[in-house]
DNA sequence: TTCGTTTATTCGCACATCCGAATATGCTTA
DNA sequence: TAAGCATATTCGGATGTGCGAATAAACGAA
């Protein structure tokens, strides 16, 4: 199998990768996966400052993760693909499984 | 369902997405999952300084995305786990999809 | 139109990260 | 042990990114 070409994993790499790439960005992500909300809701349910909320829902939507629509008097932001939520939690699965490994062989000293 | 504890995001964070976020390291994933190589390989085959490489690769075995071995006069090094492919895999196929239905909703305008 | 709420942006600064070049370290093998 | 190749590290500088505070802009409601 050919490597994949340089270009398809810079548009990863700039869409997704660096999305993600921020612990309040990850957590922004699972809360609109519970339900798409309004920038001042993210903001108090997370408790971070509105600008720093709405600054990364910015990227976030430029990044094409998160779509905004405004509904009365203020903008709702949902995911764009909630499968970006799976993703998410298999890389969860998958260190926890490795951190538990590591774990196991460093408990079980080598038996010499 | 509760938010995920911050403490899990962080990890999740520090762990794997700061891991993928790099072009260059994407790249050194995907060749590695071809099959374990040295420095020296990797380097050739994605035309990257030696120094580069290994300072990456370093990263990723801090980060446990990868363990390396020494095997006679090279060190070899293999993923920690192969599933990490599979995410990048899951990662781009959700990209490719957004941007095709992003682009399909760009080329027909909107029917006032 | 005007007020008030909601959201977005700007600015300056701090911090992290990447790279190239040079060099140091480590290990194998003769 | 010594030579030589493979790998790791250091350094300086450039670049990118995040934040807080303040403010600007946008929009709905009266």
């Amino acid at each position: 199998m050919p490597l994949i070409p340089l270009e398809e994993i810079q548009l990863l790499h700039n869409y997704i990768c660096q999305s993600v790439n921020d612990p309040k960005r990850i957590q922004i992500l699972y809360a609109l996966g519970e339900q798409p909300m309004h920038v001042t809701a993210l903001a108090d349910l997370l408790d971070m400052p509105q600008p720093t909320v709405s600054r990364h829902l910015a990227l976030l939507r430029q990044r094409l993760l998160v779509t905004s629509e405004r509904s009365g008097s203020v903008v709702v932001y949902s995911l764009t693909d909630p499968r970006i939520l799976d993703v998410l939690d298999d890389m969860r699965r998958i260190l926890r499984e490795v951190l538990e490994r590591q774990a196991g062989v460093l408990d079980s000293p080598s038996q010499s």
